[in-house]
DNA sequence: CACTAGATGTGAAAAAGTTAACAAGAGGTG
DNA sequence: CACCTCTTGTTAACTTTTTCACATCTAGTG
């Protein structure tokens, strides 16, 4: 560990979920350990990268040898608390809003929506998966009932200010939020956003203005 | 301009398609004028980073007033290149390619899916918005003739990288890739990640570990 | 068991990105 | 038209992140 007490980077922190999901997948192809060079070439940060970062959480390797899969994932297990389930709450059950909710959070059972909500009253009553849609007249006594405390936000964006505060009272401290514009939180509660525009227009802004392979994200 | 020549940081050009996006809603909103202070608050991004940002692509406001609405729009979308139209394909029409194929780029009629693909002879046939999903088998030919160099990738994991080839001998060169895994492209093809499940587990790290009012991403 | 090849973990340097702070200049008012 | 207020654009400091390079150590071999 580099040093005790230091705090993880917020740049290394951002890349535990893919280390995890890589290193999921390395387990379930039989592979028993790996080279942080080998594990470079696979999910394309330099080795250098993952050596620094995997020596935030102790010395995990061994010098000559490499890492020990099933140890690295019961690390990285650990440090994203896979052992509690997620309890998870999907709010706009549209053409997105079902995608998500059928959206297999693939070797990550430990994350599930447990419920989901919609004012369309074609909509509610309907099944996604296991779970019946609900009115979201019903979502704050459920999301209580339920100690859910993660909400996927998939209703346009006029509305997502507002059901974002009530996801908020009803106790929700974590908001994957599809729609476009930020919104307003205490500090107390994150927000994570995915706009697929901007998305797609960084790409080909990328695209059409470096010729070079120069990575846009990690 | 800060330097003729000097190109643009990489953390501001991932910037621009958000400033486009609400610029744009400013001035739907009738704001003609805008100081990085105001705007500031309204993206959740320092004013100081707002000005350094602009300043990139030369004197952009004035002393003591700020900056034109609709002439920031003007410099934007000329950056980002919004007059030519980007022909985009969808290979995959599951759950969340259909969702994505009806999804709206709102504010930017510039990209249009043009055309859609899938194994799944249950989905060949079936429309989408006004386009009709083909078979993979038409894929080359297809993208070929539409002038197709965008490809939203939303199939299996596993069929991601045969997929890409694919679309890459066919002509595309920038790729948005919903499936977890990387993929290998030649240096002229750009692609970007959606990873849902990282995101969220990235989010809910942060809501576990960070109690203060930490940003994760910008 | 000694030796070689090869990998880790990290100190130090470089690169990238952010923020503070302010000089210069424009806007608007009386 | 002079003055006060306010905002930009940028210089410089600072922080964060990446990368290099290598001392140190282990695995595996003969």
């Amino acid at each position: 560990m580099e040093k005790k007490g230091c705090p993880i980077p917020n740049a290394t922190a951002r890349r535990i979920p893919m280390y995890y999901r890589y290193l999921k997948t390395l387990e379930e192809s039989g592979v028993e350990r790996i080279k942080s060079k080998d594990f470079s070439k696979m999910i394309q940060i330099p080795s250098a990268t993952i050596r620094r970062d995997f020596s935030h959480f102790g010395e995990l390797g061994r010098s000559g040898y490499g890492y020990d899969v099933s140890f690295l994932i019961e690390v990285f297990s650990h440090i994203l608390n896979t052992e509690v389930e997620k309890r998870i709450a999907l709010v706009g059950v549209g053409n997105l809003g079902k995608a998500l909710g059928r959206y297999n959070f693939k070797n990550n059972d430990h994350l599930n929506i447990v419920c989901a909500f919609d004012t369309d009253s074609e909509v509610v009553g309907e099944k996604i998966k296991d779970i019946v849609v609900e009115d979201m007249s019903c979502l704050e006594e459920r999301i209580k009932k339920e100690g859910v405390t993660t909400a996927i936000l998939t209703v346009p964006s006029k509305y997502s200010q507002t059901v974002a505060d009530k996801v908020i009272a009803a106790g929700v401290t974590a908001i994957l939020n599809f729609a476009p514009g930020r919104i307003r939180v205490p500090d107390n509660v994150k927000v994570q956003y995915i706009d697929l525009t901007t998305e797609l227009q960084t790409l080909i802004y990328f695209d059409e203005n470096f010729t070079s392979s120069k990575q846009i994200n990690f």
